[in-house]
DNA sequence: CGAGAATGTAGGCGGTGTCAACATAGAGGG
DNA sequence: CCCTCTATGTTGACACCGCCTACATTCTCG
């Protein structure tokens, strides 16, 4: 263990390598944000992290399994900086608008990094997903269900009064409208805005589906009106 | 003109093939469903559109190219399947509602075709972007926007009163919130749901959405809740 | 300390994207 | 009507890729 730390602070030098599972999605993860998309080869790298062509199938089934492995990495580091953004936050309200803030900063902030978090999950009808990667968008998601859930239970959102179900579906819109609104950006397409004022309206967005949930439940028309 | 039209109903006999454009676009897209990505190789395509694996560089600068005009093509049955789904549908709400029902349906029975629309995109900084596939993006895009314009000089969206930032917003919201909740359910993150409610869940969001847009605007807090 | 599991390297195979050189077909002016 | 020009296909080649098998080195732990 002690042998291993140290190799990992002294450029590699051994035949081992130390931590190479690390150093290739390190790797990768440069690529990523070099040239914007995912289409780097697995050989390169290898390259990068000095290792044999061959190395990485040590560490991964494929070129795919890496990818996924990445994007899991993301989905940590998303929730991560969720969580250090309300941390001391009280107001349910105010969280969940900080929480979408940060969300989408980090999408726009790293576009490609985004993408290959819900782009490399295709394919798999479902099982394939791997497990890690599932478990990781679940950690990031739990951060949205728990404010939601922490504001239901204590009256600041009324329209959810602890209904699971409610509850559930007022996440899942509540992630629905701030990853549209995220992958929109990153795509150009919303092109309404004046090209620097995503931060604002990132919170606008944000505001308003908070305010959405904390109207008090009046509406007639639709028995449903329980998120958004 | 006529010896064109001749040569695209019998089997492509001649050294010059008629439409190989067209017939590359749609074998990628036969590779597309069958595969359910977009690793397929260009070779591939150009192999069931029965052409030399260089032919389709007479039409597509590179795999990129024919992969962006696959998307646009996507934008573009996405925008008709819209428009046929309002035909007569007078009221601007309940159009709004069944746009974005067809719009998730169509994300949800073509999950790597929808992927690709959105996916291939990336990279391009900006103007790398062909201008086809954003033109094609656009055209879906307005669907919405007319609607919500329509609603907004009728009064029925009383929100908005024909302030055009306002319209603005409400479509890019409207396409976020319908957006991201397709995506999410494509990568089967939406788990709170009872699996086969995808259609109901739909239409609940897109509902709700339209009821936003229909309460008069009487929140205190905020001044911008124009939608959602 | 010695065997076996982990983890690395070397080399090869079929396939890929793209380029360059050449072939054929259709269109339009002499 | 022919003859050239251009659009569109074809063949061949190159470097590189993903992934396989075989082999080498190191680590672990009984």
């Amino acid at each position: 263990m002690t042998a291993t730390k140290k190799r990992r602070r002294e450029p590699p030098r051994s035949y081992h390598h130390g931590d190479l599972r690390r150093s290739l999605i390190e790797a990768a993860l440069e690529l990523l944000a070099e040239e914007q998309n995912w289409n780097f080869s697995l050989r390169e790298v290898a390259r990068r992290a000095r290792v044999s062509h061959n190395a990485p199938y040590n560490h991964f089934a494929d070129k795919q399994q890496l990818l996924a492995a990445v994007a899991a990495s993301g989905f940590l580091t998303l929730r991560d900086r969720m969580r250090r953004a309300i941390e001391g936050v009280d107001r349910p309200d105010a969280a969940l608008v900080k929480t979408g803030v940060v969300y989408v900063r980090f999408g726009i902030e790293n576009p490609a990094f985004y993408k290959l978090m819900f782009g490399s999950v295709l394919g798999s009808g479902e099982a394939e997903r791997p497990e890690d990667l599932v478990k990781a968008a679940d950690a990031a998601k739990s951060i949205l269900t728990e404010i939601i859930e922490r504001g239901a239970s204590s009256a600041v959102f009324p329209r959810l009064r602890n209904d699971p179900k409610r509850i559930q579906l007022a996440a899942l819109a509540a992630w629905s409208i701030v990853h549209g609104f995220t992958m929109l950006a990153i795509d150009g397409l919303a092109d309404g805005l004046p090209r620097r004022a995503f931060n604002a309206a990132a919170e606008q967005v944000a505001q308003t589906f908070a305010n959405g949930l904390k109207a008090s439940p009046f509406q007639s028309e639709n028995k449903e009106n329980t998120r958004v």
